[in-house]
This record gives structure tokens, sequence and C-alpha cells, in this order.
DNA sequence: GATGAATGAGTCTTCATTCAT
DNA sequence: GATGAATGAAGACTCATTCAT
């Protein structure tokens, strides 16, 4: 017998899919609602309407990874095993999450997006180019601005997953540290 | 005093500034009408409806770019050479059509892209993939998937430009040339 | 208080009277929604389309006619009884839906029409055509088309019925018999 | 090289064609231009609008068929030779103008008819009308509505042609003679 | 006079949202 | 609380009509 909440995180399970897939304005209530085994009026009980839905998706996923990002964070460490351990939570977030890195990815910029939302992701942001400052300080990242720098990590490190994802390469150890050394050339210094 | 052919220039100029900004799903054909300054029935009359419009936009700037990265391609040059030509190229074409890159970017994986367009994009994919993997026989390249490579060179680009645009850095020679190495050293064997 | 079903049969039964009345060309969604007091979008949670909405309704009526003219078929009376059997059911058939056999006449070759709208129309043509056929066979029958014979009958009861309900004459027995005697004088063989 | 009255008269046949085949409300005016060779904007040099368009054609061949069957008129023959006279008028008249009579039937009482349209068209039905009157006061004709006998009357003359038209039957002599015959045997009185 | 490109009012149709059950 | 039938505002698209050439 489901509980009340699990109606509530069914919903947004798949809007979650949903949205990583098609896209939010491809994609209706009533397909939220049939994804999710429940009534279209049931996703207004929990949700005002459905960019408050979208914009709590956002924010959820957002603040989740945040905290993943800061759990146990190596501040006292060099600066490429802060590297790793951002690349880690990285992975090991989209391995718990599957569509959520590349639903934040690719909305981070929509026109639906509230105050609350975008502050959420700046301080998201504000974490990485924090970490990149501090090692530009100390000569050990490039001088790039940041955004571009984190726009090379996800983006290669995104489409590795997708390709994962597809079946169309395997997952090995190997591979995902193959990545992490390509995104950490990306961005340290070569001086 | 615009030429017939003008209009349909301002129909294609406005929708792929639009498409690029919203998205396709959240473009309305009255507001491509509103801002190329035409009625909404004359999009109709230059294209049979909104898929096709988007797929002659798609497919003519998958062309232009195609046909940017190839000409005076440096074959008998090193492989940094080349990579250079690509880069330069990626730079030229976006400074000549702004939105263009970008569109392309966030649309080549979409639901309503017709045979065509899917064709000409895999075979921009294939220049790219071609470079890369002669790359690796040579152990030049890393040995990863060409497509997270790729997404790495463009992603970094893109993010790099939407700051330009926003006029939130200046772009510089050097800058330009700083995002290209790191780029490349992404890319690059380290061996 | 009407129940569910009463709504798809309010949008029948108003898209009948309009079809018959307009064409099919000629009346709007919306016009059918008011008539039949639902909102336009009402009619797509029973019928896909509009060419579905006026398929359904051809079909329906012609098998309700069909099954009219069949029930109590006096297959082994005289031709004149099985051609006042004919007449009686197209008398009490209309009686009963007054729009539908017009309907039926004047969107029969329409362009919009399914296969399976043609073929029970020509199920239903092939039973009049049975009954000619056979009147001919045993020469009761004149030597003419089957399809002009039938245009005759179906012309003249419906002018007939057409000046009834405007009120121009009144719909008595003799009246009835009267033109079911001057069908039956131009479809017999008058040897 | 075309007198510019002959435009005039291209677009009027064109018109009729096609409003025959589709009926007004499924003809657009570009179909209609299309079939004329003409340009769109050139049938609104001839016609103020569509719904002129439709009437003046109406009027023109409802005076038209009107004037066929009042010509050489034997006021002074016998009754059935008046009903030859006016079947034989029928008949050329459609031989000569092959959809008039059709198209005059299926838009008679649509709602687009100006007043002069339907004054003309009554005029028209007075004829047919005054014919039988006469008739029953002499008891050669039926006492039934004339609109009745009248729809009997066309409706099998114009199943008849359609046939022919679609090549289904052969246009003979006899035929013709045959479905005069019924039409004659409809409406005459059998006293 | 003739044309057909351009327009926008009016269609069909979808879908976010409401609300009676 | 849950549902899904009902709604109507809004979007894609058509076509009668205008008008510059």
């Amino acid at each position: 017998m489901p509980t009340t909440e699990s109606k509530r995180e069914d919903i947004l399970h798949s809007a979650l899919n949903l949205f990583a897939e098609r896209g939010f304005d491809a994609t209706t209530i009533p397909m939220i609602a049939n994804d999710a085994k429940v009534g279209a009026g049931t996703i207004y009980r929990y949700f005002e309407n459905k960019e408050v839905l979208v914009n709590t998706l956002f924010q959820h996923y957002v603040q989740l990874f945040t905290d993943t990002l800061l759990e146990d964070y190596p501040l006292d460490h060099s600066i490429r095993d802060q590297f790793h351990h951002l690349f880690e939570g990285m992975v090991r977030f989209t391995h718990e999450h599957e569509h959520a890195l590349y639903f934040i990815k690719t909305h981070n910029a929509a026109y639906f997006l509230d105050e609350t939302s975008r502050e959420r992701f700046e301080k998201l942001l504000s974490i990485l180019r924090d970490f990149l400052d501090k090692g530009k300080e100390e000569h050990k990242i490039r001088e790039l601005p940041s955004k571009a720098l984190i726009a090379i990590i996800f983006g290669g490190f995104l489409e590795l997953y997708k390709l994962i994802r597809a079946g169309e390469i395997e997952a090995s150890e190997e591979l995902l540290a193959g990545v992490e050394e390509s995104c950490w050339d990306a961005v340290r210094s070569h001086e």
C-alpha cells in the first residue's frame, strides 16, 4: 500500500524522466500522470501548476547534487584530490539519480525557472567556481572563465553517460577514470 | 525595401534566434512572425509547417558549419594543426552566425528532426570523429569515446561564447587561444 | 441531470442536425459544441477529430436504417408488399430520426468518408438493389438502373418530409400513401 | 489570345465544376483560380467575393435552365407532350452544361444564397409547379405536393446522369426514354 | 488589367487546469 | 484524498481577400 508521500515521489520521478527525455515544453501533464500511474488531477494536489512542479524538481535535484558535492569535502587536501572528490560525486549522483544531472543541464537557463531555482543553481555553480578560483590563485588551474571550464567537465561527463545509458559503451572504472583525467587536463594549469 | 527573398531570410533568422533562446517547443509561430515582422500566414508560404521550418534551419546551418570545417582542411599538417583548424572554424562560424551552433547543439537529438537532418548531423559528427580516430591511431588523442570528447570541446566553447554575448567577459585572442589549449589538453594523449 | 453518456449523445445529435442543415464543411466544431451545450474540447474526448465524428454519425444511422429496413422483412410476400415494407421503414425511420436520412443522402459521396462508411452504405444500397433486381427478374420492376430508381424513391420521400417539417403541409396517412403509390408507379413495370 | 470576357467565363466554368464536385464550402478560391488558369486576384476583378461568385453562377444557370424549359413551350399540346418538352429540356440542358443541374440541385437550399438567387429558383420551380397544378386540375397529375413530384423527377434523372458520367452505364435513347416514362408514371394520375 | 505574395481572421485541435463525484 | 471528465484559452494552420508591382 503506497503511502501518500509515495505518490508525490512517483510524480516527481516520472516528471524527471520525461523532462529529461523530451524537455519541459514537450511533456504534458497527462503524460506525467500516466507514467506515474496517478490521475491528472492528483498532480495538482501536490503542485500548484506545471511550473511549480518543474521548479520543485529542479530545486530538489540541484540541492541534492549540491549536498552530494559538499559531503565530506576534502578541504585540506590537494586541488587534485578535491577535483577527484567533485568528479566522484558527479558519478555517484548520476548513478543514484539517472536523469537528474542531464535534466539540470538542459533546463538551467529555461524561461520558466523562478528566482529560487536560479539562486540554487547559482549556489551550485559557486561551489565549483570557488574550487576553480582557489585553484587559479594557486596556479594549479588555468586562467579561464569558470563557466567554460565547468561546461567542459559536465559536457564530457554527461555525453559519456548518454552513451552508457544507450548501451553503446560499457561503464568501466577505467573509462570513468579516463574521462576524469581528460577533464582534469582541460582544467589544470600546464605551466 | 526588403526583396522577396529577404522575407524568407527574416523568418529563418528570427526562428534561429527564438529556437536557440527558448527551444523549438516553447517558440510559437506568432512569436516568429512577430519577430520577423511578417504575418503568421506568410511563414506558411515559405515552409510547409513548423517542423519543416526547423528542419530546414537545422540542415542549413549544419551544412554551413560542415563546409566551414572542411574548407582548406590541412590534411597533411600535424594533428595539432588540424585541431587548430577545426577550433578556428568553430570560432569563425559562431562569429558569423551567432546562435547557430547553440541551436544545433540543443536540438540535434530532438524528436522532430527528419531523416535528412539526422544524416547531415551524422556527417558533421563523422568529420570530427574521423579526426579523433586518426589521432587515436597515432596515439596523439586519448582513448576515450569520440562523442564525449566532442562534447567537451563544444561544451567549453559554447559556454565561453554565452559569456561573451552576455557581455560578462570580453572576447580576446588570448581567451580563445586559452580555451583552445584547454580543449586540446582534454583531448590529446598525455602518454 | 445528464448522465455521462448523454453528453456523447448530445454531441451526435447536434452534429446530425447541423450537418444535415449546413453540410459538413460549413459546420464548425464550435457550432456543434454550442448547440450541444458542451465545451469545444469535450467533443475531442469522444471523437478523435471532426472526420471521425462525421463517420461515426454516418455509420450509426446507415446501420440503424439498414436494420429498420431488414426488420421483419416479408421475404415470402409479393413484390408490392415488400415495397410497402421498405417505404414504411423509411417513414418510421425518419419519424424517429428526423434529419438522419437527409444527412445520409447529402453526404454519402463525400470525400471524407472512410472505408467502413462506404461499405456500410454499399450494404444499404445492396438491400434496395437486391429488391429491385429480383423485381426486374420477375418483370415486376422496370429495366432501369437501380441507382436511378432509388434516387426517385428517396428524392420524392425526402422532399415530402422537408415540406412536412417546414410546416408547409400536414403529414397525413393519405399523403404518405400517395407518395408511396407514386414511387411505386415510378418503379414498377407497366408492361 | 483569350478576350477579357473569356476569363470571366473560364472562372465561372471552373467554379461550376468544382462546386458541383466538392460543394461550395470545400472549394477554395485558389482551386478555382488554378483550374481556370488565372491568378487568384483576378477572380476578384470579376466577382466581389466568393458568395457573389456562387450566386452569380447559381442565378446564371437557373436562368439558363428556365429559358431552356420555356423555349418553344407547347402550351396548347397535351399534358404528356408538355411533360416530354420539360424532360427533353432537362436532357438537352445537362448535355450542354454538364454539371449545372447537379450544382443547382445540391446548392438550392444553401445558407449563402441571396434574395435574387432564391427568387430565380422559385421562378424555376413555379414553372414546374404551374405545369403540375394545371395537370392536377385536369386530373391528369396526382394530387401530391409539387415539390415532392419535382424531386422525384430530378432525383431520378440526375442519378442517371451521374452513372453515365461515371461511365457505369451508356447514355442511350431508350434509357432516357425509360427514365422519362418512369418519371411520368410517378407523376401522372392513374385514376 | 492581371498577378500572386502577403495578411490575419477564423478553423481545428491540444492541453493545463478545475471540480463534481 | 483521488480521480478523470469537462473546459476554454492558446497554438498550428488555412484561406478569403487585398494590394503593390
